[in-house]
This record gives C-alpha cells, structure tokens and sequence, in this order.
RNA sequence: AACCCGAUAGUGUAAUCGGUAACACAACAGAUUUUGAUUCUGUUAUUCCAGGUUCAAGUCCUGGUCGGGUUACCA
C-alpha cells in the first residue's frame, strides 16, 4: 500500500493476527471475512464497527468480505430487517459484490452433516422435554447427567432424525444433540442442540423445512462452506469457539479461526437489539430510524454522515476489553466534518422581537454574508436587514451578571454582517414578560466593522421579521440520562426509568430567507447553534429540520457547572 | 460456584527483543476570533495489588483483587 512510510501506523491484535499467518503461509496468503448479520433488528453503530473490520481487513489485505445472513431462528427473522441491513451497509460505504449469502442457503449441506455426525455416533435424537434437557445438564460445578437417549442406536437415530425432517412430530418432541461429553467443564460442550423441531415458516425456505439448525451448527460450516479464513465476531462468542472447533474437527471440513474482539459500548445509548425492539414496539420513539435511535438508519436521519461513523470506529480501537466510548467522540467526528463543509445560516429558534427605533420604517437593505469562513470557496449570500428583527431570546438579560456580555439596557453587541445595536429599552406585557426590545444602530458599523476601532464583546445571529421562514425544528438530546443506561438507582427500577423525557423538544424557528425551499438532506450550520439537517420529512413548503449535534459551548458549559 | 476473557491518565487506546510510559478526546488555563464555534499554546493526571527474576518490568514468573462473559430448543 502507498502510506507504508507513514511511520507509526498501529495495528490492532486482529490485523497482527493476520499479519502473522501471512508471514507463516497459514492460508497461503488468503484473506476472506465475512459481516453474519441475524435479520432480526435494524443494524445499529455497534454493527458498523464489526463492518468496518471486516470489510475494511478485506479491502487492506487485498481479500474479500461477504454479507451472509444468519437465518436460522424463522420466528424472529424477516423480509424487511434484510432489506434495511443491506441498504445500512451500503450506506456505510461498503461493497459485497456477488458475494450475499443466507445461512439458510446452506441447510441441505447442514442437514446432511447431521447425518454424517449420527452416522459416526457423534449425534443422538433426544426425547427429553426441554425443561429435563436443561436440568440435566448441571450446573457449571457439577457435571451433567447423560441422557436416557443418548445409546440410542444409529439407525433408530437416523429414522427419527429423517422423520423430525418430514414434519411426523410436534415441536419439542425431539431434538438432534451433539454427543461430546455431560461433564464437560465447558456446559456449552454437554451434548449442544443441533437442531429443533418448529413448524414456522422461514421468509425464504417457506415451508420446506419444519427442523431448523441452531447458531451453533451453523455459524462455522458456513464459515467453512464459504472459505473463510479469519471469522471475526464479538467477545460474547469466546465460549463458543471450542463448539465452533468441535464441528469443524469433527466433520473434518475447511476450519477458519474464530477470532473476538470487543463490541462498541457508547455513552448515553444501548446496543441491545432485544431493547431497541422495545423502544419501537412500546413507542418510546418513532421507530427504527428515529433520529434519537442509535441504529444507522436513525444516525443517518438525524444528519450523521458515513464518513463520521466510520471515522469513529477506527478511533475506538478493537481490542478485547469492554469498553464504553463517550459519545462526545461521535459528535467531534460530525462536528469536525461540518465544520469544514458546511454552510453557515442564520437560525432564531426562540424568537423575540427587536425594534431597531432610528432605522427608517419600511427601509430594508441586503447585506453580505460569508457562507464559510473555512471554506472560502463556499462564497457568500445576502442577508436582508430591516427596522423590526428577531434574535435569541437567550441573548438579552435584563440584570446581566458580569460574564454575560451579550445584549442587555445599555449595552453594545455586532448583529452578525449588520450592524452594531445598542439597547436603550424593553417593552413588558401586563405580567412583566418582555415582549420587545428596542434598540438603535449606529449606520457607521455598516458590515459589522466600527471605523473608530471599538469593540464589542458579543456578535449574534438575527433574523429580519419581513423576510423570516418559519420552520419545525427538532432539538434533539441523548435517548438516555445516565451515561451508564443500565446505572439504576435501586432494584425496583430498570433501564428505562434512565429514558430521557427530553430527549427531543420540537419548536418552530425563524430562518433566513436563503433556507427558504431547501431541500431534504441539506446540512448547514446554524450559527452559534448547531449543524442541522433538512428532515427526510420535510417539505420545500412547510421545513422540518433535525439537530444533528449543538455547537460546543463555553457559555453554557459555565452555566451548567453552577 | 466452575470455565473463558480482561485490567495502562476521567474516557478510548499505544508502547512489536525486557530499555526515557505516549497519543486522541475530555478537563483546566491562556492567545486569536465578526460564531462564548473553529484555530493555536500550555497545564494537570496513568501501568489493579503483593511478592519474585533482572543492571533494568506496563511487558517475564507466582499468588491474590476487581470487572465482564457463559450456565437458551436466540444469534
């Protein structure tokens, strides 16, 4: 590769690994992986880190990585949860090629193995109700008892297992077992199902089969099948790779290397695909791509772009520890993209109304406004000024603290490319509420430069009130209050008692004339606010736009310490 | 409890033959600034514990502690 002078380019365990069969001609210099997504959820930022290791080790090594679909649990799996995982990914930036494969492609070949290991006396049909299977396999300190079943001849076995093939039992009548060893240390190893009885249909099998294979003896012969190499997976398999092993010796196929890493834990969120269910289902949020969800589909909806997902990933690092990653590493990642890309705008999201009272009434002007300051080719727009503004209504104190160096009676601020403003007055409703303020601009600070040379300690962002496009603007904060979701105050309460009750507050904003028809999918900076994007929702004529993350702020960070 | 895995600044990671413990983010302080943003500079702070081997240990050895996983006819 070109960058190989760079100097210190670390490698993490997995990719020494893999340097290291190379050197010894293990797979003779071959590097194939694979993504083995279950479709039974929507892929979340924890997925896309497993992605970018296994594709990215790919595309370094010059090997391959295939999507292969694990779909050997039917009453769980669907149709849709495919078709979204797919579209995830290539999202994300990645590319299987010809290589989309279905563990379910693969269950003749499976079933046939199960005959080979009845054949051998490695497998055995067991009777036992489930309830009998589980307390006979004892406890990790004390071995398991065998089975009344497991002497059963290999013909007996062989005639229930083609008969459990041919739909002749109720579920749960019979399982096939592997016959390794009751007292095994390992339970995993005291007799693992091979294969159960369910009489559901699979969403692409249909009704051809009513036994279907385990994870167990499934996960490696497909890795076999397909000629994989390196077998990534997450840390929660390390005790299954001595099963994983076993079938592969056993059946005497292709045996790839099992090798975990840690899964990415982000502040603030959850990667559980059983609780992200729950969400959905119980309507905690929208949906599946709500912009709050952590899956990529509610990344992207919320504004996150692949490159800032992927970035992230390799910033984490892959090592065997668990970790939680603070969220604040994601939101750099955005920010710093923006930064550099995105337009500037001006946004009032809490408005209240500013009389400029010796500008002209009905006099407008259209100023120059910069687009990017750290991009200079983003050029610039205009900006119409006039006597009746709005500004944030965060950005005028009545009894000031001597920080606060924003507007307030008497004081002088720069309207951002305008002009400077001086407060000489408010205007209270019966309640004692401002409703107004009233200001006078000095014409000489034309652009927001005072030829004297003064300075004022605050610019802000305005909004003329004639030229101003409402919009819904979603404010979003994290799905959770606590940093750790499962960190519980006491046992009667679980992880949803830490669901964050405003985690989204919807307002409608004022916004400069050039948002005006912007198009879904748009990204720009609303000044001292935010990035935001258009919502995939939104309408040229009625704008719907999402925070994607609030600019860092000092002045609030301050604020919040107290 | 048995088995497996792990432990390095607040967080995430590096230190490849045993040879000056470092990077990013966070925090704090300052400079610049027409965004209290960005940018720049600086500061604080790290090898789980106890022994051992060695001129020298984050790294090797022994024992412990703590954390995670497994004990599904889910993956």
């Amino acid at each position: 590769m070109s960058d190989s002078d760079s100097p210190s380019v670390h490698k993490d365990f997995v990719r020494q690994i893999i340097d290291g069969d190379n050197d010894s001609g293990k797979w003779g210099g071959v590097v194939h992986t694979r993504f083995p997504p279950e479709p039974n959820g929507y892929l979340h930022i924890g997925h896309a880190k497993a992605i970018c290791l296994n594709f990215g080790i790919a595309e370094e090594y010059g090997g391959k990585c295939n999507l292969r679909f694990d779909d050997t649990n039917p009453e769980k799996e669907e149709v849709e949860y495919v078709e979204s995982i797919k579209a995830d990914i290539r999202w994300l930036g990645f590319d299987w090629e010809d290589r989309l494969f279905f563990a379910s492609d693969y269950f003749e070949q499976l079933y046939q193995w199960a005959e080979q290991l009845i054949t051998d006396g490695n497998a055995y049909v067991c009777s036992l109700p489930l309830e009998e299977i589980r307390s006979g396999r004892g406890t990790p300190s004390e071995p398991g008892t065998d089975s009344p079943y497991r002497s059963r001849s290999v013909e007996e076995n062989l005639d229930l297992f083609r008969r459990m093939r041919a739909g002749e039992f109720d579920e749960g009548d019979h399982v096939l077992r592997a016959k390794i060893d009751m007292g095994h240390q390992v339970m995993l190893l005291r007799d693992p199902i091979m294969y159960r009885i369910r009489k559901v249909e699979h969403h692409r099998t249909g009704d051809q089969w009513c036994i279907y294979p385990t994870y167990d003896f499934t996960h490696g012969q497909s890795d076999s099948i397909e000629g994989i190499t390196h077998s990534i997976c997450t840390l929660e398999f390390e005790n299954r790779r001595p099963l994983y092993d076993w079938y592969c010796d056993t059946l005497g196929i292709h045996h790839p290397q099992q090798i975990e890493f840690n899964r990415l834990n982000l502040t603030y969120t959850m990667m559980s695909k059983r609780r992200l269910l729950l969400l959905v289902n119980e309507g905690h949020v929208d949906g599946w791509d709500d912009p709050r969800m952590p899956t990529l589909s509610g990344l992207r909806r919320r504004g996150y772009t692949p490159a800032s997902i992927r970035s992230l990933c390799t910033k984490v690092g892959v090592t065997k520890h668990n970790a939680m990653a603070d969220l604040v590493l994601l939101e750099n990642e955005i920010r710093d993209e923006l930064n550099k890309s995105a337009d500037r705008r001006m946004a009032v999201l809490n408005p209240i109304k500013v009389t400029i009272t010796n500008y002209p009434e009905g006099q407008t002007e259209e100023l120059d406004a910069v687009n990017n300051p750290e991009d200079e080719s983003a050029g610039s727009r205009k900006v119409t000024f006039g006597r009746e503004l709005y500004i944030e209504r965060d950005d005028f104190m009545e009894n000031p603290p001597r920080k606060f160096f924003r507007l307030g009676i008497g004081r002088e601020v720069r309207l951002r490319w305008a002009y400077f403003i001086t407060c000489t007055d408010v205007v209270k409703d019966d309640d004692g509420n401002i409703t107004e303020i009233l200001c006078t601009y000095d014409p000489e600070t034309k652009g927001g430069d005072a030829p004297d040379g003064r300075k004022v300690k605050a610019t802000m962002h305005w909004v003329s009130v004639d030229t101003a496009v409402d919009a819904t603007v979603h404010l979003y904060d994290p799905l959770f209050t606590k940093e750790d979701v499962d960190d519980v105050e006491d046992e009667s309460l679980d992880w949803k008692s830490n669901l964050n009750p405003d985690s989204r507050k919807t307002v409608t904003g004022k916004l400069e004339q050039a948002l005006a028809g912007s198009e879904s999918g748009y990204r720009c900076q609303f000044e001292r606010l935010g990035y935001f994007i258009v919502e995939q929702s939104s309408q040229p004529d009625a704008l719907v736009f999402n925070r994607i993350v609030t600019l860092k702020d000092a002045w609030a960070k301050a604020n919040k310490k107290k």
